[in-house]
DNA sequence: CGAATCTTTGAATCCTCTCAAGTCTTGTGG
DNA sequence: CCACAAGACTTGAGAGGATTCAAAGATTCG
């Protein structure tokens, strides 16, 4: 646990003020997206806003749930550690997406995963509170089941792209979703996984994952642009995978 | 596909009648729990109650997405089939869960997985217009959060348990929770998973999952007591994850 | 009872892990 | 701004584990 701590940053935050809802870019996606203007003044203020560094630690397994986060910009981990302290990701969150979505549950108890943000991150930070007043809201429930279901698909995704097949294959697919992710941004390179995440996403050791990559940047797949940054080759990407389906 | 439904069984289902909510053993967590007598009667009418046999084809993957069911007693499994044909279950549910919660999503597409009984259960079916008229409904919001929730603990098991280690200690970890399930209900044996199905949960060949089965009844950690059926040593199978842990 | 399906077992190969050492990065303090 | 230390990544070699293909043995169900 103190392992864990040290190697999180937890300080200087960056405050941004109350979240800006009106204007935000996800918020079609948001759960604000039908309020009566009303009430949205009051609730906003509730809401912060937050540039996070990567490595932050947003909560720990087990800590009291009492915010929800909204990831408007960067990539969230949500990790869980085994008894024999092994730590697994369990889900990669991204844009859009809810963080600490338990925290909405009745008995509200503790988080059940630790969540650390992974690049730089902004993110809405929404007290229970906030989504307690929401509750007798119609249209709050349709939106709070898709992000429920938002959160399964990742968790699935994780199962069946992440933890299925070669380590060759599982690493490819995890390039593949991060290039996907950068691709819509329209960039052509992307913030590279550290080969630990990577490991803890695939439950593959680590050297496997460095020897996989490695062989990626021989085969001009991968190509170093910066710090931690990589230039991908889409369709070379792409085949590895195409290649296997028979 | 075809292979798929050949394996399944489709046909002569034994009607049960409505359902019977309100000697519903498993009522406590049902979505019912407290809705008023007045609508009660005529929502009632709509769930209906059935017998399924083991192998029975609830609904597939991509079939548009109509009714949620929820398992009295049994056992059901979320499968997903990958590009390249190979079968991943993602979840298996029991006792109290509900299969197919995505039916309650707004704009209700279809089904994200392929849901089929694996033992015998006994399970009731709520149509979408059930769930519709009592989305106002209060007390329905938090119980629909937590079925939610029991999906992803369910998915996060699969992840953590089922996908992470040796296949020595993922298949330790499936008795242990087969022989768990049915140690809450007094019995010390349990109805035993095919090879296939403990492969596909586990994503590991089926004659690795054979061999090591193999080995645990060699060293008395299962028999045989009957057609599909095993009696487990509780001690010994715990044994086996304990002296992993550091 | 017999056919079809599912399970077990063997042997060889391939893959992945582990341990260990060396290289490269990153961040910090002088 | 450079140098150093800590951390992260790469690479090699050997051992152990898992997969594959193939064939024999059990079970189940009609």
């Amino acid at each position: 646990m103190n392992n864990l701590l040290s190697k999180t940053k937890c300080l200087n935050l960056k405050w941004e003020g109350h979240a800006d809802c009106q204007h935000c870019a996800i918020r079609k996606n948001d759960i604000f997206a039908d309020l009566d203007v009303v009430k949205y003044e009051e609730i906003l203020k509730q809401i912060s806003q937050y540039n996070y560094p990567a490595k932050f630690l947003l909560y720990s397994q087990d800590a009291l749930a009492t915010d929800v986060y909204v990831i408007r910009n960067g990539i969230v981990k949500l990790e869980q550690t085994l008894d024999d302290g092994t730590i697994r990701i369990v889900r990669v969150l991204q844009s859009g997406d809810a963080v600490g979505i338990e925290t909405i549950l009745d008995d509200h108890q503790s988080y059940d995963q630790t969540a650390i943000v992974l690049h730089g991150a902004a993110i809405c930070k929404i007290p229970y509170s906030v989504l307690n007043q929401l509750k007798e809201n119609q249209t709050f429930f349709s939106v709070i089941m898709k992000e429920w279901h938002k959160q399964l698909v990742a968790a699935d995704r994780v199962i069946i792209n992440f933890s299925t097949g070669s380590v060759h294959d599982r690493v490819a697919r995890v390039l593949i979703a991060q290039a996907e992710c950068s691709m819509r941004r329209g960039f052509i390179e992307f913030e590279m996984l550290g080969v630990e995440d990577i490991s803890a996403l695939t439950g593959v050791a680590r050297e496997s994952i460095s020897r996989v990559t490695a062989n990626f940047k021989r085969d001009g797949l991968l190509e170093k642009s910066g710090p931690n940054r990589m230039r991908y080759n889409w369709e070379g990407l792409n085949a590895l995978i195409k290649h296997k389906s028979v």
